[in-house]
DNA sequence: GCCTTTAGTCCATAATCTGTACATAATCCT
DNA sequence: AGGATTATGTACAGATTATGGACTAAAGGC
């Protein structure tokens, strides 16, 4: 709704590009004839176009044709893993991450540092993750990729290039720029997770990710894009009212679903998230009731959410991944109680596959999705 | 992300049709030089577009010019509502309405009638409905307009042209077609309200619209469009938790918003808004806290919706609307307290101008909407 | 081996937008 | 008052892009 500008001819091209793209991109590699069906292009200028995203090096031709029934065989077009490929990078409390995906999306690197972020000195911080973006792109060169964008999730809020809170790092207000030579942008690890799990973990089109750390975060995917609210804020699973007049949260509320279900009061006195599984694996009837009581909280909140977001579908992931286990029974106890009456089938509840990788993967693939929704624009054809 | 089509001649022809269309309507009259330069097409261009609109009798050249500066005055062009209407339509638990809206979304013609439709047979109001738009488009096509769609309003969830299930009727899976011989859409209560307060209201393009009547429902707007979820049934916030073990609701859940500030809740043993209003008015003890805890837990239950949708703003309509005074207070105190460290300002809590009539206001301004989005194929050009 | 079928390319044609030139109509300036 | 200036809207030739039918290529069926 936004003033919307008429198409001319460039853009008439610029949009057909994107529509062959897609459709390779959406239903695996297809031949000309098979994507001048599916766009309702004619074979002509679907070859014109293919020609051009060929010399972009965003597709090749599989040699291997494809058989099965007469006529000439097609040459199948598929995306090109050998060329273009984005940076991902993460800041979490306790370490700085960086991935580089191709168009294909398979994970060509993967970088870990461990770092103390905790109430940190933002500049410092900003200063060894450009370090590792720089040693990641060079060694992405070495192998013949050509980065050409990055993106940052980081775990807060964020308004266009700036980090507005991010209450467990202890940062306010920190502007992100010059951090790497490329195209840029920055999101919140909740939300780039969501699309992680999207594009790595063979997902459907749509489901509410819900994102365990020290904070409590969900990211919506509807239709295959996130949805984000009026000013990028939604998705703030953690401080949806449990217990109206519960104990105070951070967030100045109370009863938040955070106070029952963050890491800090899962883990209590323990250091990670293994050794809690440690204990339940041994049935410690504490770390059991602490796990019975989040997973209920979790049930009420994911209520509420369910009915206002209307998700197609659940997934548990980060520290949540791990306690599934212990976590799915209250939880679907009571979503399936409170849902009855309301839908005929509820929201399946489903484990993250893609685990930690979650975020740094949804950072470089929101890249990637980006050049295939505007090739021309991405790669200037 | 669906199965896009490829842009050829004639769509982007189509296409420019509703980019021209849709800044005529968005700022206002402006001339074909202003047009130009709004939409980034040529003067040549933007007046072919313009002359095939005047043909079709969406738009009308105000003979009035806009002088003020040097040069040649312009002819401004603006939407025409003396040729194309469309009919919005509702069902509710006590009426059926109609009304007639023209392009510049002026009311033109506007039909109550009085039915008891609780627990009723879906085909005796269906034929009712039908007698009332057939009387409706003649009376607006006696008066010189061109009736080219309709859309239907219901208090219950909507898939494609079935009402999936509407309690308060007692309706489940009622399909609904050939109720008028035209191009027509069912959508619920709520969504269609929130977008009545849109077009009608003069809101801006974000806010969460609760829709308080028997039950509690909510549409939201982000960005000038409605939010509906994977299934369409976003936006239930009747039965968000706000005291999780509180008394039973009929959705199977316990202490749902509903339970709380539902209008059988708020009226007890009277039998009208206005007699409430009138106890509530006459400081009536009973009634004013029956009154503050409904906002008490209309404000928990907008906590938990703020934080998952992120809304621009709040608006009250229903029955909320005449409560407003009594129920602002203990709403804006709850989300106050509870949003202040999350926010540097909470979603401003404002009440409904729009008032019963903008669900069917809404009904007739989707197919409007409609019309604008994509004039080539709504009138054939 | 010939016919049928399907894939991909070539080229003339069609649709639409662009850009320059021009007629038109108002205000400004002398 | 009359000419200069400025801006609107239209005309026409030119550019860009997609279309459609003809044509070549490559495989299977009979």
């Amino acid at each position: 709704m936004v003033a919307s500008r008429g198409v001319r001819h460039d853009s008439m091209r610029a949009r057909n590009l994107a529509v062959v793209l897609g459709a390779i991109h959406r239903s695996g590699p297809h031949t000309r004839a098979a994507l001048a069906e599916l766009t309702g292009l004619t074979k002509t200028t679907v070859s014109s176009l293919v020609a051009d995203l060929l010399e972009a090096g965003v597709v090749t031709e599989r040699g291997a044709v494809r058989g099965g029934e007469r006529g000439r065989p097609g040459v199948a077009v598929s995306l090109s893993g050998h060329r273009v490929a984005t940076l991902g990078l993460e800041i979490n409390i306790d370490y700085l991450a960086a991935c580089v995906v191709d168009l294909t999306r398979t994970v060509r690197l993967r970088r870990t540092r461990p770092a103390d972020n905790r109430n940190s000195d933002p500049a410092h911080i900003l200063q060894e993750l450009r370090g590792l973006a720089k040693e990641t792109i060079a060694e992405a060169e070495a192998a013949g990729l050509r980065v050409i964008g990055a993106a940052l999730a980081v775990p807060g809020t964020v308004e266009g290039e700036t980090l507005r809170s991010a209450p467990h790092l202890g940062w306010r207000d920190v502007r992100v720029a010059d951090l790497v030579d490329l195209p840029f942008a920055i999101d919140n690890e909740a939300n780039l997770a969501a699309l992680g799990e999207l594009w790595f973990g063979a997902r459907e089109t749509d489901f509410l990710y819900v994102s365990g750390e020290i904070g409590v975060g969900a990211g919506l995917v509807v239709a295959g894009s996130l949805f984000r609210g009026t000013f990028g804020l939604a998705g703030e699973l953690g401080h949806v009212v449990v217990v109206p007049d519960g104990p105070a949260c951070r967030c100045g509320g109370r009863g938040c679903l955070e106070v029952y279900a963050g890491q800090d009061t899962l883990l209590g006195e323990l250091d990670s998230v293994s050794a809690l599984v440690a204990r339940l694996e041994s049935g410690d009837p504490r770390a059991l009731e602490t796990c019975e009581r989040a997973g209920h909280a979790l049930g009420v909140a994911l209520t509420s959410a369910v009915h206002l977001l209307d998700p197609g579908m659940i997934v548990l992931g980060g520290v949540f991944a791990p306690l599934f286990p212990w976590l799915e029974g209250p939880v679907a106890d009571g979503l399936g109680a409170r849902l009855a009456h309301m839908r005929d089938n509820p929201p399946a509840l489903v484990v993250s596959v893609t685990g930690p990788d979650a975020a740094v993967l949804g950072a470089a693939g929101m890249i990637i999705q980006r050049i295939i929704a505007e090739p021309a624009e991405a790669l200037g054809l």
